[in-house]
DNA sequence: TAAAAATACTCCATAGGTATTTTAT
DNA sequence: ATAAAATACCTATGGAGTATTTTTA
């Protein structure tokens, strides 16, 4: 009844000759390794440790099990990634870039029909932010981007819409403007305005509308990260606007208004336009007929 | 919990491609090889076989796993043969040549005297018919060889004397000599006298007191092995004298009868004077002791 | 429909844990 | 005396078997 397990602890053991110190690493009792190498020796049909209380020491024939248990261990493990990594080839696999924002609120719903009709498809959804994620797209460290409008699409990325998404204001509990039901755009004449990063297509759009409108911002910051927006909206007193998903960074001190005029922006799905991918093909294929 | 077991069944199924015969031959029920390769294909993360109720086949995961398996039941078995021998090494090993007819009675007591002294001793028991027996003490594949006295002892050869047999006469349960309380030398005047090939020696001896006290047997019948014994016995109707612990050969029709002048054979424990394993010189050693 | 694999369910063996003893320094 | 491994004992889990269902050729 020799387990591969006792393979791994029998390694552990030879390595530290401690049984205590082995019985903690490998998640069990000093009374269970015991008897897992008295059955290891059982099954050898050999003493492979000399073992008093004090010292614990391989005998010649514990040093040769040691040397192919570890060389077995090595084949098993190496077997597992090539297995799996085989299957996933031919399950089909789809890594999805997804800034963290959006995650659970539009990728993760869009991921769950996708498997609903692809349920042997190996799915990985890496939350990122949004510059990362495009970037992991034109790299192929990811099968699909999902995100707002990006600025520039080079000709071999492809997009479909899925969805849109409400714009809102965004501001710390103590400003001004948190007493109006909603904010409209000359509300923002000499306010700090906040913008993220990765997302400076969206500010120059959104700055011209000011713009045109004589609206103008007393100044404007840009904003690194999602985790920084609560700290740096409360401490500048800015305002940001932004898809209503971001109320999901959670900070308690950060209000979100609606605005006068209404406006959404589009979600979509970028991905490689020649791509051999089969799962991303699948995946457009499913969402575009969805909106059919 | 992969059991090593587990590996084996696999590739008996890989190679058979059916889970009912490879279950029979794995000593396992059906269910429990289908739950098996579950779990090894949960631990590789990869579907190993494309089963349907009329076809088993090996995904390309599935093959992988086949070679790593086979290979790691390679060097498994070959670590356990490895460090068994480096123990037997270290702890003494005695190979044990006897005349199976005398391994129940002599041998197996002596051993047991041997073990008690020296319980770490890898102790082979290999009974055989007195020639083989011999030879084998000769060409070094045993250490020990158990038998009465044998002809020629080469110089290189030691014994030591153990304890002594009672010869008697055997004979068929339909034979005159029956009648008789025990034998007397002159009976066997003009009866067939049967001899076990391998005790030359014993014969010649034996025919010689018997030529000196002017009797002679109808005829000298060899015997290649102890069980043609009680068939070559009975068809003759012929006596033979041979120490007692033949009756071991256990044939309802043969009877055995003390000789009227009782004699003794010498058991002996022989071995190669220079030998270079100290199990060989302890076991000596404590027979030498006991005697004393 | 028939043969073979998968599933459901029950029960028992065994493996693991806790407490204790042994042993060597 | 103390620290570490072995042993004893009990409990609970998980693995095996039986019976049944599902599947496909």
């Amino acid at each position: 009844m020799i387990k591969i397990s006792y393979l791994r602890e029998f390694v552990l053991l030879a390595e530290t000759l401690n049984f205590s110190k082995t019985a903690e690493k490998s998640y069990i009792t000093q009374p269970a390794l015991s008897r897992h190498l008295a059955l290891l020796e059982d099954e050898m049909g050999a003493t492979l440790m000399e073992r008093t209380t004090r010292k614990v020491s391989l005998t010649p024939a514990g040093k040769t099990v040691y040397e192919a248990f570890r060389y077995m261990l090595e084949i098993y493990s190496q077997t597992q990634e090539k297995a799996h990594e085989l299957s996933a080839q031919s399950r089909g696999r789809l890594v999805v870039n997804s800034p963290y924002y959006w995650t659970g609120d539009f990728t993760e719903p869009l991921i769950r029909l996708f498997q609903a009709q692809y349920p042997e498809c190996e799915i990985t959804i890496q939350s990122c932010q949004p510059i990362d994620g495009f970037d992991g797209l034109k790299k192929g460290l990811c099968d699909i981007f999902i995100s707002m409008e990006m600025p520039e699409v080079s000709p071999i990325m492809n997009k479909i819409a899925i969805s849109r998404e409400e714009v809102r204001a965004f501001m710390p509990d103590t400003h001004l403007l948190c007493k109006k039901e909603c904010v409209d755009y000359t509300d923002l004449n000499g306010q700090k305005y906040l913008y993220l990063k990765g997302f400076e297509y969206w500010k120059d759009r959104i700055l011209q509308e000011l713009l045109a409108e004589q609206i103008y911002p007393s100044a404007i910051i840009p904003c690194d990260q999602v985790e920084e927006l609560g700290m740096r909206l409360q401490r500048e007193n800015a305002v940001a606007l932004l898809p209503y998903c971001i109320r999901h960074m959670n900070r308690s001190y950060i209000v979100s208004r609606p605005l006068k005029k209404p406006f959404w922006v589009e979600m979509y799905v970028y991905y490689e336009q020649n791509t051999k991918n089969p799962a991303v093909s699948a995946f457009v294929d499913l969402f575009c007929t969805e909106k059919e």
